[in-house]
RNA sequence: GCCCCUAUGGCGGAACUGGUAGACGCGUCCGACUCAAAAUCGGAUUCCGCAAGGAGUGCUGGUUCGAUUCCGGCUAGGGGCACCA
């Protein structure tokens, strides 16, 4: 027996160095095993990992080291989402080079994460800033481009003012920059886009075919694609004298409501309503007004219902000598359907608002069912349920479908200004990706501008178009448009003077295909080869749920744009999807109102309450709402100092047992200790076990009953552990392992030496031994590898195959059933586990509690379910 | 406003398809070891009750022999979208 204690700092090293030397984690695209490609979301080299990172990469580091226990050719690997502003920002703070900083981050985050001991193939690492990366993104965006899947169009976009950038409708929040932070201006700019849209209908469909994704991710995706099925309806113009036009198309989702529409309401920016601008005075200002509230989200949801009557009428489509006034109004949207609406105050609550405040009325059209027909009226709220149809002549009496389809149908079938009056068509909410960016830190889109042949792909032969050494941060906006020889080509058709797209892409679009990239990352050629086709889609996919929408949405359209263009032959990325909790701390307040963090104070635990002192001067410290670790509430834990005073293992195995990993696991010293403690007594119980089982050898045929309860101990444990780590429930399967130590543990105490026990004990202590190692192993690896050294193996766990289950020892052959009478527990049975319900309701009437509750009684009705309860009805 | 999720001891949480509520851990209390403390080990720990027993999974109603689990109505907390017609 050791009383030595284990040291994870010198055995952490050790085992990591064996691994890197021996190349354990290097994996084999020819390798004829079935694939298991398990990734985790590649990191942005922001300076350090923070405990995060340790979190998502355990996990993933778990389903990796488990599958390759089970006999997959696992691929796990890993990079960097190297472009983008910090690095800029950084670069100008520092006079230095955004490449200086960002390569200084890699290397210092690399060797963060390998102090963690993650089975990491590092031959695949890749950095999205890399030449021989973004080469072939370049060539992705050209085919893209070739098979009409980028377009170059003016449209408003969004403008951040500090960032001096446009972003993505999706990365302004609460009409504020996702980075910055600044209010979001609307600008006119020539932009890149990536048509997304294209692709709506089946992004959305798909969704479907997706079950190892959350639900509440497919729902989140599907909502923000937003289809919706309507009918696009012209309305004839009674006289106009703005424009040409003779009729003016809205896009209702509700055609059935057509008889109780009031007004027609235009967007600000509808050509009609520019039309009528330029006329009149009044309108213009109203217009330009709307403009101004458009930039402005934050106040949408206070702002009032407004609008100017254009003094245009519209015929109603099922009644020429009805007349519809024609409003713009300030909460059209103009790149929403047609940028034009039918208002129904009845049944829709902003057409209500709006209807109140002009007095434009509002006439039922819907009757709820418990209303009667004959007196329904509308007061503040509109009705949007179910009910019959009044006040619509012939639609009278129908239900919703049956009235939008009638009036689907009848206006298919007319016409009006020589087309159909109606037509059904499909709606999306989702935009196209707008992916120009002016900064400097990101893929260069490759094309070049020349004023004679206009926009042109750069040749790719001439690929990557590299980005420039020597550039300077001084002045506000893109360094690129500022460095005349790298602006300045000649155009690859006529070869006069033309300049280069000086916009990069969206690093968003950098992280849309990396997953196929490390499949292949060496390949020089061409983004991918066969080796994608190989490997993906990822097995597992890990990650946070801030990126349900963003970049899992753009990978879904980027792996359909490869396929498109004969890149990838799988349309969907990640088959299955596993989105981890955020890490959560404590935070800590002095008297003067300032932060603390965790290492500036200390913690008194009392039978009332936790109490947190200054570790400085004692003076108490009041203990706050847990909160994610951030920066600013100085409630962060550094993984290097956690890996420093307890080891790896230990910061795993805490990340992973505390909570279920979908959840917010909240850090603390205590359960870190605990996890601490945890390691140590494994080291003591395997030195134990390994006295009781020397010269053993594995247990074979038909063994004494005390060294069959043992193995059964075992392999009942090792059952439950392997459906909780296939489900990622590494919390219950922490639960399990310790059970099991805790049970073996039991086993032994008093025995002190192998003398004391049967040959079978021995053998089966042998087999107990061996299998906890290696069920721990994924979780603390390096402990794993110290404790299977220590049990006398000369090869490495972490190449040792997974322990081989028996189910005949994993069941039980007695067990104890919950005894009811009227529902309520009152007594327990023992029995043989395969005994009929005869024989289990003949033993349960024999209780003793039984027949107290009886009381002579007969039971009118005995319920038993097999092997799990006897309810005795009286 | 619309959509979604969650609610279990002092705390994190466990409970497979309706079948012993509270696994496992943290904390606390008691004990052992120690001159003492730390560390370590053993025991107790949902609440009320000396006990027998009773109550109990946010509240409320229902279905059922039986509900943390299913259904209806509420309350609280969290998240997503946000004038999308």
């Amino acid at each position: 027996m050791t009383s030595e204690r284990y040291n994870p700092r010198e055995a952490e090293g050790k085992w990591q160095k064996n691994w890197a030397d021996r190349d354990t984690f290097r994996t084999d695209n020819t390798d004829k095993r079935p694939k298991y490609y398990v990734l985790e979301m590649f990191p942005y080299p922001s300076g350090r990992i923070h405990m995060g990172h340790v979190r998502n990469y355990t996990m993933g580091d778990v389903v990796a080291r488990y599958k390759r226990a089970r006999g997959f050719n696992v691929l796990h690997p890993m990079g960097w989402d190297a472009f983008g502003m910090p690095a800029e920002n950084a670069a100008m703070q520092n006079k230095s080079h955004p490449a200086k900083w960002t390569y200084e981050n890699i290397a210092t985050m690399r060797g963060q994460l390998k102090s963690m001991g993650l089975s990491l193939d590092w031959s695949r690492e890749i950095a999205t800033c890399d030449p021989t990366y973004y080469k072939h993104q370049q060539r992705l965006f050209l085919d893209f481009l070739k098979a009409g899947l980028v377009t170059r169009k003016k449209s408003k976009v969004n403008w951040d003012p500090v960032d001096q950038t446009v972003l993505a409708n999706e990365q302004v929040i609460d009409g504020r920059g996702w980075r910055s932070g600044a209010l979001v201006e609307q600008r006119e700019l020539t932009q890149w886009f990536l048509k997304i849209t294209d692709f709506a209908q089946d992004l959305s469909d798909s969704l479907d075919d997706l079950p190892r994704w959350p639900e509440k991710v497919r729902l989140m995706q599907k909502n923000w694609i937003g289809r919706s099925e309507g009918l696009r309806v012209r309305f004839a113009i009674e006289s106009n004298s703005l424009t040409s036009d003779k009729s003016v198309e809205v896009y209702t989702t509700r055609p059935e409501t057509l008889f109780g529409a009031k007004f027609l309401a235009l967007s600000a920016d509808h050509p009609l309503a520019i039309a009528a601008g330029k006329r009149d005075a009044k309108i213009q200002d109203f217009i330009e007004e709307c403009r101004r509230m458009g930039t402005s989200v934050a106040t949408l949801e206070t702002a009032k219902k407004k609008g100017i009557d254009t003094g245009v009428r519209v015929q109603h489509p099922f009644d020429p000598e009805w007349q519809i006034p024609v409003w713009i109004a300030n909460f059209v949207l103009m790149d929403y359907g047609t940028g034009a609406i039918f208002g129904c105050p009845a049944h829709d609550q902003r057409d209500l608002d709006f209807a109140r405040a002009y007095g434009l009325g509002a006439t039922p059209v819907v009757c709820p069912p418990d209303q009667s027909t004959a007196d329904f009226e509308i007061g503040k709220i509109a009705y949007d349920g179910e009910g019959k149809l009044i006040n619509s002549r012939f639609l009278d009496g129908m239900d919703i479908p049956d009235a939008r389809e009638e009036v689907s149908h009848r206006l298919e079938k007319t016409l009006v200004d020589g087309q159909p009056q109606g037509e059904r068509q499909v709606n999306f909410k989702l935009r196209d990706w707008g992916i120009s960016r002016q900064r400097y830190w990101g893929c260069p889109i490759p094309v070049i501008h020349c004023d004679d042949c206009g926009t042109l792909p750069v040749p790719l032969k001439e690929l990557p178009v590299i980005l420039p050494d020597d550039v300077t941060f001084d002045k506000p906006g893109n360094p690129l448009d500022h460095h005349p020889s790298w602006k300045n080509v000649g155009c690859p058709e006529c070869r006069k003077a033309a300049r280069r797209e000086t916009d990069t892409m969206d690093t968003f679009v950098d992280s849309s295909w990396y997953y196929a990239r490390f499949t292949d990352p060496t390949s020089l050629e061409s983004p991918t080869t066969e080796a994608a086709d190989h490997w993906l889609p990822v097995d597992q996919y890990i990650g946070g749920i801030e990126h349900a929408i963003l970049h899992l949405l753009y990978s879904r359209f980027f792996a359909r744009a490869m396929k498109a263009t004969g890149h990838l032959g799988v349309k969907e990325p990640f088959d299955g999807l596993f989105t981890q909790g955020m890490v959560v701390h404590e935070t800590y307040r002095s008297g003067d109102g300032g932060w603390r963090t965790p290492s500036e104070i200390r913690i008194e635990a009392t039978p009332d309450g936790r109490k947190a002192f200054s570790l400085s001067d004692s003076s108490p410290v009041e203990i706050g709402a847990i909160e994610k670790m951030s920066k600013s509430k100085r409630n962060t834990v550094d993984p290097d100092e956690i890996i420093g005073s307890y080891g790896a293992d230990t910061a795993r195995w805490f990340m992973l047992s505390d909570s279920p990993p979908d959840r917010d696991v909240i850090w603390s010293e205590e359960g870190v200790q605990g996890a601490a403690r945890y390691v140590q007594q494994i080291w003591r119980l395997v030195h134990e076990m390994r006295e009781l089982s020397c010269q053993a050898s594995a247990p074979e045929g038909n063994l004494d009953e005390i060294a069959t309860r043992i193995r059964k101990i075992v392999h009942g444990h090792l059952m439950k552990v392997e459906e909780h780590i296939e489900r990622l429930r590494f919390n219950t399967a922490i639960a399990e392992i310790r059970k099991m130590t805790n049970a073996l543990s039991a086993s032994i105490a008093g025995i002190t030496s192998p003398e004391q026990i049967s040959d079978d004990m021995r053998n089966a202590y042998r087999e107990a031994l061996d299998f906890m190692i290696q069920m721990f192993a994924p979780m603390m690896p390096h402990l794993a590898e110290e404790c299977w050294a220590a049990a006398g193996h000369d090869n490495l766990v972490s190449e040792t195959p997974w322990p081989i289950l028996d189910r005949t020892l994993a069941a039980e052959d007695r067990i104890v059933i919950p005894v009811q009478v009227n529902g309520k527990k009152r007594a327990e049975l023992e029995i043989e586990y395969d005994a009929d319900s005869t024989r289990v309701e003949a033993e349960a009437l024999k209780l003793e509690a039984v027949a107290r509750e009886l009381n002579g009684r007969p039971a009118k009705k005995v319920i038993i379910v097999p092997k799990r309860i006897v309810n005795v009805v009286v």
